[in-house]
DNA sequence: GAGTCGCAGTCGTGGCATGG
DNA sequence: CCATGCCACGACTGCGACTC
């Protein structure tokens, strides 16, 4: 759920009033004297001092890194996801500094505003982040959940929060996850569903954020489909180049489409010569031969036995079971 | 030629019912 | 308990017609 800009801020800092260095021409005018500091209550708690930090344009991927437990998955953001900053960061630069902590002496975490960092990086712009030292965990996370509530998660990353709830026991089941997560339980289902797919995969978009329950079902369905042997042959046709890239159409909805619908041709080139292109090993000359593809091993014996069948039998059964 | 408007198509969501 | 399908509704996008 979005929220408004000054009701984040207040969330953030308790009293938002405090926060003026946030706009563009104070935020410059703070660079420019290299001493900027603000004291914040972060969330209207522990009283913090957040210095102004300019970190040049060659240096941002250097010393800076995300929050790890921040729910925005840093491998979607390509310039498709950015596309809604990306222009006002080619022209203007950063409107708005992040947020972070100091870490290791003199690298930033960031823990408000992943995607104006990758911003940064794209644009090749310096980076304009508030750090303070002495931010426990608990509000390194408070700090990265309010950020993200700005912008909506996608339902893999969605997905990603409602694993980890079931993992910590937060929730018994997906009905109470739907309760807490305020969504519906087809929903959870669904971003549960996201969340299992590999992300080279979901990589193969322009953008995650497009990604709804019905193409996260259709996905899941043609993904867990496959086996072991034919995931490798998607993951190495995957791997080659972005298949956004490959599109030539215009609008993220489009593009989307198409993706999808060649992930679902690859699929079907995948699955359909599976049995009858194995050609037949002979075992046994005329008793015992054997097909073998991928985890798929069928055997055709003649002339066996009963003490024979039931000797094979207990073996397999030994064997798989 | 550029801008605006309306329409159609597509895909998203949540709610509900149903079946395994 | 969970997955799935259907439905109604809404948002977005692209296209074509129209106007200036």
């Amino acid at each position: 759920m979005a929220i408004k800009t000054s009701e984040l801020n207040a969330l953030l800092f308790g009293k938002a009033d405090k926060r003026r260095a946030t706009t563009v021409l104070e935020a410059q005018k703070a660079v420019s004297e290299k001493a900027a500091v603000i004291e914040l209550a972060v969330a209207g708690e522990q009283t913090v001092e957040f210095q102004l930090i300019c970190v040049s344009a060659g240096e941002v991927v250097s010393r800076t890194s995300v929050f790890i437990e921040n729910a925005r998955e840093q491998s979607f953001l390509n310039e498709f996801a950015l596309s809604d900053i990306l222009v006002t960061f080619r022209e203007h630069g950063q409107q708005y500094p992040a947020v972070g902590r100091w870490v290791d002496g003199d690298k930033i975490e960031v823990l408000d505003g992943s995607r104006r960092r990758m911003a940064c990086i794209f644009t090749k712009k310096d980076f304009l982040i508030y750090v303070a030292s002495g931010i426990n965990s608990k509000h390194a996370k408070f700090l990265s959940d309010v950020a993200n509530a700005h912008k909506p998660l996608s339902l893999f990353e969605r997905g990603k929060e409602m694993q980890a709830m079931l993992h910590r026991k937060e929730v018994l089941d997906q009905k109470e996850l739907a309760k807490v997560c305020l969504c519906s339980e087809a929903l959870v289902s669904g971003a549960l569903k996201a969340a299992a797919l590999p992300l080279q995969l979901l990589q193969a978009y322009p953008s995650v954020d497009e990604l709804g329950r019905p193409t996260i079902v259709k996905l899941h369905r043609l993904f867990f489909s496959l086996s072991d042997d034919e995931k490798s042959q998607l993951f190495t046709k995957l791997e080659q180049e972005p298949l956004w890239e490959t599109v030539d159409l215009q609008g993220v909805s489009r593009i989307t489409r198409k993706v999808t619908i060649n992930i679902e041709q690859w699929h079907a080139s995948l699955k359909s010569p599976v049995e009858h292109t194995t050609s037949a090993v002979d075992l046994v000359k005329g008793r015992a031969n054997y097909r073998h593809k991928g985890d798929y091993l069928s055997i055709n014996l003649k002339k066996v036995s009963d003490v024979d069948v039931q000797a094979i039998l207990d073996f397999i059964q030994a064997q798989l079971a």
